[in-house]
DNA sequence: ACTAAATACATTGATATCAATAGAAATAGG
DNA sequence: CCTATTTCTATTGATATCAATGTATTTAGT
């Protein structure tokens, strides 16, 4: 009579070795730290960076298309937007054209720390990628887009 | 008098179409999804499996060389093992050598839970791998294992 | 052996993430 | 025009993530 399941460790190292979640989760992890702690100075995260980033546009976006780009739940979107709208950097008003939605925008004082981030973005990205092999980063950018 | 700061558009397309990390992030959200949603029929994460998983091993390991394999904080780990452990499927026990370390172990349900969550990281891994251009699977692996 | 430094974890507080759900407004079908 | 459906967003609850900090134990230097 088996009477425990046991998976041979054999498995557990092809796992570890070989599942792509796994492994975009690690990078996901270790390059939030690395942009982390470069943009603390700022009082920004990687995750801010991007979304204030993605709001720098002639015409503020509303949430759906926003939440589609970070490739991100909604509610998600709607969880990050507060700690940046309680610090006076993003804008969420209502849409006049469709009184559900909201449209969303970077105030000057947003305006100012993200032109401040933007200078340490540039050099940590410039290190990072100086940190591939060549011409890899072009080609992982594209992979990961196939994922997402 | 300039009155304020402002990122060109085009900065923000360049960002947004360059970041290493922000791809990252997009494609780690996306692949949590995707094994998030296969998983939940046994009632575990992408994370919880990874975790779990990294844990069959022959001699419970302690936390913090799971936590580097992870590529995480320790503290996350904590964190991480609360719920496997209310749920009884992760033991956390003393380590009698050092009595400040734990040693992680997989209970007779958790390594239960992650027999029958193989086959369906097995057969999503197998289809996600499908999706994916001939060989830039192994190319994207070892690539994001340089980044973590 | 004693003390100082280093190591291994835990706790707290803030943010991030998503599922489930609910509300309000717009749209489609009649 | 009216109703059913769809769309857009917010809220709640659970887990994930990390910085800052604290505690206990071990190790190193003397």
């Amino acid at each position: 009579m088996s009477n425990s399941i046991e998976i041979p460790f054999s498995t557990t190292l092809l796992v570890r070795d070989t599942c792509l979640c796994l492994h975009v989760q690690r990078a996901a992890r270790a390059l939030a730290r690395l942009f982390d702690d470069a943009l603390r100075p700022v009082g920004l995260t990687n995750g801010q960076f991007s979304l204030m980033m993605s709001l720098n546009r002639p015409e503020p976006p509303p949430m759906g298309p926003v939440a589609n780009l970070l490739a991100m739940d909604q509610t998600t979107l709607t969880a990050a937007l507060k700690p940046l709208q309680r610090r006076g950097w993003v804008n969420v008003t209502q849409n006049p054209k469709d009184k559900r939605g909201r449209l969303l925008s970077l105030t000057p004082e947003g305006k100012a720390v993200l032109a401040a981030a933007l200078p340490i973005w540039e050099r940590t990205h410039t290190t990072l990628e100086e940190t591939l092999p060549g011409g890899s980063g072009e080609r992982l950018r594209s992979e990961l887009q196939a994922l997402a």
